[in-house]
DNA sequence: TCTGGGGTCCTAGGACCC
DNA sequence: TCTGGGGTCCTAGGACCC
């Protein structure tokens, strides 16, 4: 058996844990450079307000109707996060986090102890709540997208009161019937489109649908999907949980980037993030993709791009760094409004299996990085950074309703007056 | 006045080779 | 005279997710 716990709304209901005042208000939280809509909170969903819509176009309607607005405060959804994972991991051995608000939790060993799912799903809800006071939905089903669709029945379906399980024929019936074919996990709104065309409406039709027939005429991912749907295990454990097979770090700026400096230390930044999430997974890369670019909604669209391939596959942040230095100037061009920009490891090999280059002095150094990883991970991301990343700046990121940091930062701590 | 997220994986089609 | 196959690699863009 396995479980999907994941946060209603997350960045939303993380807003509203530190601010009472907010909790019977609708809210939306907004992406970097309160570009777009990002969470809508449930007493928000009500007023029909689309996920993922640029701000500015929806603007004057939240202010209608008084809707509180948030921007994204990753301090403080990266901190509330690993709370709420932490109370989650106690109810399973076996937990892979999934994203910042999801978890799947494989019960496969011990499935025995546990005889009421249901009660057991009520439990780690309650707790979730009454330790960090963020709202979950959890699904159980016999394989993942299966508790993915019990996830969704759970939180978005009637009846359901934050907990829906599928254990039998008919449980799986009835969530599949009850759940629209775009919301099946795998199932985007272009598949949604083909497939309504030929009356698979629900999860339901497409769990009944020939796997075979799905392959040949869309591919082996939705073959897979059907396959799921019918409760036979096609994405394993180590499926779920796979290594990612590329890495990227990319951010549009708050405002747009002319000067060269700070367009190639946004760059080496970038490539600090990437080597650090290498390294956290145990990889190295071949190659460097990096890119800048204008913005593409206006004219005079300028997009470059650079693949760097290195002697010997590396996660060394001081190689990046060098790298993005080498062909900097061949990315670079004056006049231009930069929009965007970013860095991507593409062929990851394991650190198990690197291939050192007999004829070529390299500065790759595992052990420094391993020191500097640890500082990092004891003293805060950033203490310790190379030269070239130094800069105080969030690329002036826009964010105007930020939230304070309540849970990282000293004179942010929330004050009570009685 | 102007404003438009971030990340990962897959695939079709082109270039090149024999 | 004209036509013709099959494999690998690369890349941009699409699809999907949150």
């Amino acid at each position: 058996m396995y479980a999907l716990v994941d946060a209603v709304a997350f960045y939303a209901s993380a807003e509203k844990v530190f601010d009472p005042s907010i909790r019977r208000k609708p809210v939306v939280v907004l992406t970097n450079n309160d570009g777009c809509i990002c969470a809508v909170c449930p007493i928000a969903r009500k007023l029909a307000i689309p996920k993922f819509q640029p701000y500015f176009q929806v603007k004057q309607y939240l202010f209608d109707h008084q809707v509180v607005i948030r921007s994204s405060n990753y301090e403080l959804y990266a901190d509330l996060s690993e709370r709420m994972m932490n109370v989650i991991g106690r109810f399973c051995d076996n937990q892979h986090i999934y994203s910042i608000d999801e978890s799947f939790l494989n019960f496969n060993g011990f499935n025995p102890l546990i005889t009421d799912w249901y009660r057991y799903g009520h439990t780690i809800r309650r707790t979730v709540w009454r330790e960090t006071k963020l709202p979950v939905g959890v699904g159980f089903g016999p394989t993942a997208t299966l508790a993915k669709a019990a996830n969704h029945a759970a939180k978005k379906l009637p009846g359901f009161d934050g907990v829906a399980v599928i254990d039998s024929e008919s449980s799986r019936v009835n969530i599949l019937r009850a759940m629209d074919i775009q919301d099946v996990w795998g199932v985007g709104k272009r598949l949604a489109k083909k497939l309504k065309l030929m009356n698979i409406n629900t999860a339901l039709d497409l769990a009944q649908q020939d796997p075979r027939k799905m392959k040949r005429l869309f591919s082996v991912v939705l073959e897979r999907t059907v396959n799921e749907l019918c409760g036979k295990r096609c994405l394993s454990w180590d499926d779920v949980r796979q290594d990612k097979k590329e890495i990227f770090s990319t951010r549009s700026f708050g405002e747009r980037v002319t000067d060269p400096i700070t367009l190639k230390t946004a760059l080496i930044n970038h490539s600090a993030i990437v080597a650090r999430k290498l390294r956290a997974q145990g990889s190295l890369t071949q190659r460097l993709l990096i890119f800048v670019a204008s913005s593409p909604h206006q004219q005079g669209y300028y997009k470059k791009s650079y693949i760097y391939e290195f002697n010997i596959a590396t996660a060394d942040s001081r190689v990046f760094a060098n790298a993005i230095s080498e062909v900097f100037e061949q990315l670079y061009k004056p006049n231009v409004l930069f929009y965007k920009c970013g860095v991507g490891a593409l062929e990851l090999t394991s650190h198990m299996f690197q291939q050192p280059d007999l004829f070529q002095a390299s500065i790759d150094n595992p052990k420094l990085m391993q020191c500097l990883d640890k500082i990092n991970a004891r003293f805060g991301i950033g203490t310790l950074a190379i030269a070239s990343e130094t800069s105080s700046a969030d690329w002036h990121m826009k964010r105007e309703y930020l939230s304070p940091h309540y849970t990282t930062r000293w004179y942010n701590l929330p004050k009570i007056h009685c």
